[in-house]
DNA sequence: CGTCTAATTAGACAGATGTCGAAGGAAACT
DNA sequence: AGTTTCCTTCGACATCTGTCTAATTAGACG
């Protein structure tokens, strides 16, 4: 569980905890000594010892009326060393999708068409690269045929034919376009 | 530097920054791509790199207009290792009072008279043996030897003198009262 | 059984911090 | 020079969270 991860990080990130887990990590404790100690009153350290404890951070046991609080110390080196772990932080994101997939559905309606023409360079350079994927390597093409598939996504088709020509992805000779290898399409998007 | 250490979970105790870290992990980014995965605005990304480029966590290049972040993987594990380093969260509090000397100092007054009898019981057994430091071992008082040695530094030498008593720290025969065996001393502070 | 002590819970308040819109650079391209 | 793009800085606002007092619980000890 990566929650758990943040959990771990948002209960040693205070200066009153991160003290509690250096006192506890010489000697147990009891809350009126801890509070005595960090000069806090002692429902702050109950409060404290409550998020340590939530994290299995720290143990307690009764003597009397009196508890003695300690350091789980295995946890603590168990919840560092995921922190290390390759995939332990990254995987926090594999369900997030890819930004230009991102990207895509916020300008494309729900028929599939786009909505608008981004005025961010990258942006646009994504709904781009989009777009070539009505066109077929190796087949030509006349002007009308390319504006008719465009015209399937967006209604401006002479703006984004010349935007695809400006790209380096389609070409034109002598009024007949084609699609040009992906390696020489300028501007790259994410990684 | 413990404050780095507090300052290190401080910055990986946030969601966002979380995410990044993990995001960066895989492969450098710009503030827009973050900004659009995470579903923040780039002033906040922005603010949220600064934080982990503080800690140094993360490294930033330009590009042309473009700054790709990426994470120093070094430093994170570098700043995690340092968490198991056995001194290193205790070393927080090397330099606070022991418990008893911080109870004491709060009892006595700049003359180093007893301000209060304490009302709790382990305070007050604190400012009981700090009492005892007036009585040599193996020697005999009077009970208006006890009574003096007490008003030195609390006026109320009756009930203190029943306290001594009581926690076994003093005892009396015939009228003669002499000092005990450590040992014997009922009731342990701190250990 | 009632009192006392240690600890916790509840509720209120204040300070810290995340988020955003607006404005202000800095570097490329016209 | 002016414009665009990307990023950062600034100032305001809202939320979160640490801290406290007061009230409550749980367990000794008379």
């Amino acid at each position: 569980m990566t929650e758990t991860l943040l959990e771990f990080f948002k209960a040693m990130a205070h200066e009153s905890r991160l003290r509690i887990v250096g006192l506890l990590a010489v000697t147990e404790r009891s809350v009126q000594e801890l509070a005595e100690i960090l000069d806090l009153k002692e429902p702050t350290v109950s409060h404290h010892l409550a998020i340590l404890k939530a994290q299995g951070l720290v143990t307690a046991r009764s003597e009397g009326t009196t508890r003695w609080h300690a350091l789980d110390k295995g946890a603590l080196e168990r919840l560092t060393r995921r922190v290390l772990e390759p995939q332990a932080v990254g995987r926090a994101d594999a369900d997030v999708e890819d930004w230009e997939t991102r990207v895509l559905r916020g300008f494309l309606d729900a028929g599939g068409r786009l909505k608008v023409i981004p005025a961010s360079r990258r942006k646009r350079g994504v709904v781009l690269r989009w777009l070539m994927q009505s066109f077929e390597p190796d087949r030509r093409y006349s002007e009308a045929e390319v504006n008719a598939a465009i015209q399937t996504r967006h209604e401006d088709s002479a703006t984004l034919r010349r935007e695809l020509v400006g790209h380096r992805m389609l070409t034109r000779e002598a009024g007949i376009y084609w699609r040009l290898p992906e390696a020489q399409w300028s501007e790259g998007g994410a990684a």
